[in-house]
DNA sequence: TTGCGTAACCTTTTT
DNA sequence: GGTTACGCAA
């Protein structure tokens, strides 16, 4: 026991023995999930509490992942049928358990955000609503966060004729999700939390139950999901969250940081324990988190410190454009690597997705192996969603939302007028889609003989086989065959067949129903190499929790980063400056910073001023470069610092001596006439050499036959 | 009625 | 740049 806790610092050690309900300011890189993992496993270890009698949330699969892993590395037991997970995982669980006493079917499905837009939608059209007056996201979203707040359609106030609208088709899109038997992200919280404030009896259980709850990410909480943890916490239980506010990077989707002083209210929690101590990043780049953190208001307030020694300067990289960017990035990316830093050491961040196109593009003519994080993840790909959805049907056929997903995909002669009158006669019947469409004749009868042979055939099959056979039988991977360009979607096709597996695997419930709950709650992460040395590029959002030798931040301009949507939300500058601090605290030893002066946007060219989380960096911390040292000057980022230097691609040790001409120096071509060497790849015979032409652009040549001639 | 091609559109972050 | 919506041809 004394083993566990020797090692932590006194701010750790007292958080992890806090003998009643406590809140722990822990910023960046303090250890805050070391923290956590030894307060369960010290809770259990001195008896305090069983393994079943603690439940610990996270927000991310992830987080409660790696909380699990590092658990069974410190204590001999069997994690399997734990609480721990994410608020959305364990609501499932917990309606899954009591969904009679929810009011839900059995076999509920899970709504993403794609599947909840789409209801919101055939709602409207239902409706015959505008969806010019009424865009239809809006819509989505103004539902979201009516449940975020722990509000149904009838307990929202409306005084105007247009929100007035916005609350009808609330509660039409409630009646229709229900009548399906679906259910979206905000609902799985709400219902779970309307289960327990109505039913005294289960309230009491797991009340009783749970003596201790911890909370991982608290600034993050909604109202909603605060007010659930209230409602599982009994009397004699203890409540442990652990937080940052000025981590705090999920406003949009209803976090609420008034929820860390409210819970001391509420608690009596005399003070926060703070945890500042940082064991992750070197002075420089702390003193620069702290410099640009402090000019937010209203924070809890809490500085950084390390003795871990200064650390190189930061180094800002003031591009011309995003071509430019990309390719110091690449030049960087290369030098480091030679150097001795892994690939995997090196992260890209940027502030939105669409950005990583540019700097993958970059990566890719480099022969720089990366990784991307985000943007469509394997179980939001259409290919699965199809798959899925035949699967869904197999099980549920009165699924409206899988119904009309693959009704007519591969097509098979059911278009948009088929389906209005099949809807009308469902409605009119009061019945799903489904029935009317058993009733229907004809029509529809080779698409319901398709889905009842596949509901035959798979009884009883182990569910990897049912996914194989459901894949293969629906013509989805015929179809995809015969496509061009359709090889991804057959491996991905594929590889949900391994993922079934890797979940049967894994999880206590091996039916179809469970692994379908797991692909709507677990955007999944298989499609992507893992264990490969690459580049990871990332959004800040996923960079959260994560940490990195070296870090680049990108696109540090006004208007991308902060994000000109930001503008017009309350408190939106300061959400940005947050999520700059958290982009900082990602990086160990070097920290990069690149601006472009201008770039390519949505499909057109813009000017942006550099960021002012630049200037909030004290220029002490701080070197500039620049390509171009001084004829089309780049805007000086603080007008009392003009100096920048001229960026030279760094002299790379070791192997470059190999190599005939130097990374920067400039060569003529006997065609293309003068230009700048920019990257190597390959060994031996293969070496290939990148020169990059200022009129024609970049060119591979395999170096022993490139005729490159060096020049001055 | 369907399927395909072109035009217009829009783009923050995630469970 | 990529996706969706619409119009046109089969």
């Amino acid at each position: 026991m004394t083993d566990l806790l020797s090692t932590l610092n006194p701010d750790q050690l007292a958080a992890v023995t806090a003998p009643a309900s406590a809140l722990v300011l822990a910023g960046a890189g303090s250890g805050k999930t070391r923290v956590l993992t030894t307060r369960i496993a010290w809770l259990i270890q001195t008896n305090q509490v069983s393994p079943m009698g603690l439940m610990a949330v996270t927000f991310t699969n992830k987080a409660a992942r790696e909380m699990l892993t590092r658990l069974t590395s410190m204590l001999p037991i069997n994690t399997r049928g734990m609480w721990v997970g994410t608020f959305h995982g364990l609501c499932n669980r917990l309606l899954r358990t009591h969904h009679r006493e929810a009011g839900l079917p059995q076999l509920f499905t899970i709504l993403d955000s794609s599947d909840q837009l789409s209801a919101v939608k055939r709602v409207l059209r239902a409706l015959n609503v505008d969806t010019e007056k009424y865009d239809p996201r809006k819509v989505q979203s103004f539902i979201n966060q009516n449940k975020e707040a722990g509000l149904r359609a009838d307990k929202v106030e409306a005084w105007d004729p247009y929100s007035r609208h916005l609350v009808e088709y609330y509660a039409a899109y409630d009646a229709q999700i229900h009548r399906e038997g679906a259910v979206d992200f905000a609902e799985l919280l709400l219902r779970a939390y309307e289960l327990l404030s109505r039913n005294a009896l289960l309230r009491e259980h797991y009340q009783e139950r749970f003596r201790h709850i911890l909370v991982d990410e608290f600034q993050d909480t909604s109202r909603l999901q605060y007010l659930w943890l209230k409602l599982l916490k009994g009397p004699d239980s203890a409540l442990f969250a652990v937080g940052d506010d000025d981590q705090s990077i999920y406003a949009f989707r209803g976090a609420n940081v008034g929820n860390m002083g409210l819970l001391m209210e509420e608690l009596n929690i005399a003070a926060p324990i703070k945890l500042t101590r940082n064991y992750r990043s070197v002075s420089v780049i702390l003193d620069a988190a702290n410099a640009v953190i402090s000019h937010n208001q209203g924070r809890l307030g809490k500085d950084l410190w390390t003795d871990a020694g200064e650390g190189e300067l930061i180094r800002h990289f003031q591009a011309a454009d995003d071509n430019e960017e990309a390719r110091f990035l690449v030049e960087e990316i290369q030098a480091r690597k030679l150097d001795g830093d892994t690939y995997l050491d090196q992260a890209v961040l940027y502030r939105s997705n669409a950005q990583s196109r540019s700097i993958e593009h970059a990566l890719f003519s480099a022969g720089i192996p990366y990784r991307v994080y985000g943007g469509l993840r394997f179980f939001e790909r259409a290919e699965i969603k199809h798959a899925l959805a035949y699967l869904r049907l197999a099980a549920f056929p009165e699924d409206d939302n899988a119904f009309l997903r693959v009704v007519n995909f591969p097509a098979r002669g059911i278009g948009a007028r088929g389906l209005e009158s099949l809807d009308a006669e469902a409605r009119a019947a009061g019945v799903s889609l489904w029935a009317a469409a058993c009733a229907a004749g004809k029509k529809f009868a080779a698409f319901v003989a398709l889905i009842e042979s596949l509901k035959n055939d798979i009884v009883g099959l182990p569910l990897m086989e049912q996914v194989e056979h459901v894949v293969a039988r629906s013509g989805l991977l015929e179809f995809y065959k015969n496509e061009k360009d359709g090889e991804d979607r057959v491996e991905n096709l594929n590889e949900l067949a391994n993922a079934a597996a890797g979940f049967a695997a894994e999880s206590d419930d091996q039916s179809l129903e469970a692994f379908l709950g797991h692909a709507a709650l677990e955007a999944g992460e298989h499609a992507a190499a893992q264990g490969q040395d690459a580049v990871q590029l990332m959004s800040v959002h996923s960079a959260k929790g994560l940490e990195f030798q070296t870090v680049f931040i990108t696109g540090l301009e006004e208007g991308l980063f902060p994000h000109e949507n930001s503008r017009n939300e309350a408190d939106g500058l300061e959400e940005e400056r947050r999520l700059m601090y958290v982009a900082i605290t990602r990086a160990r030893k070097q920290l990069y910073v690149t601006h472009a002066q201008q770039r390519m946007l949505h499909g057109q060219i813009r000017y942006n001023l550099p960021s002012q989380f630049l200037r909030e960096i004290p220029e002490n911390l701080v070197r500039s470069f620049s390509f171009r040292a001084s004829k089309p000057a780049p805007a000086p980022v603080r007008a009392a610092t003009p100096r920048v230097e001229h960026y030279h691609p760094r002299p790379v040790s070791r192997r470059e001596a190999n190599l005939p001409y130097k990374i920067g120096s400039r060569v003529i071509h006997p065609k293309y006439g003068e230009g700048v060497v920019a990257a190597y790849q390959g060994q031996g015979a293969e070496a290939e050499i990148k020169v990059i032409f200022p009129k024609i652009g970049d060119k591979w040549f395999i170096l022993e036959y490139a005729r490159l001639t060096t020049l001055g």
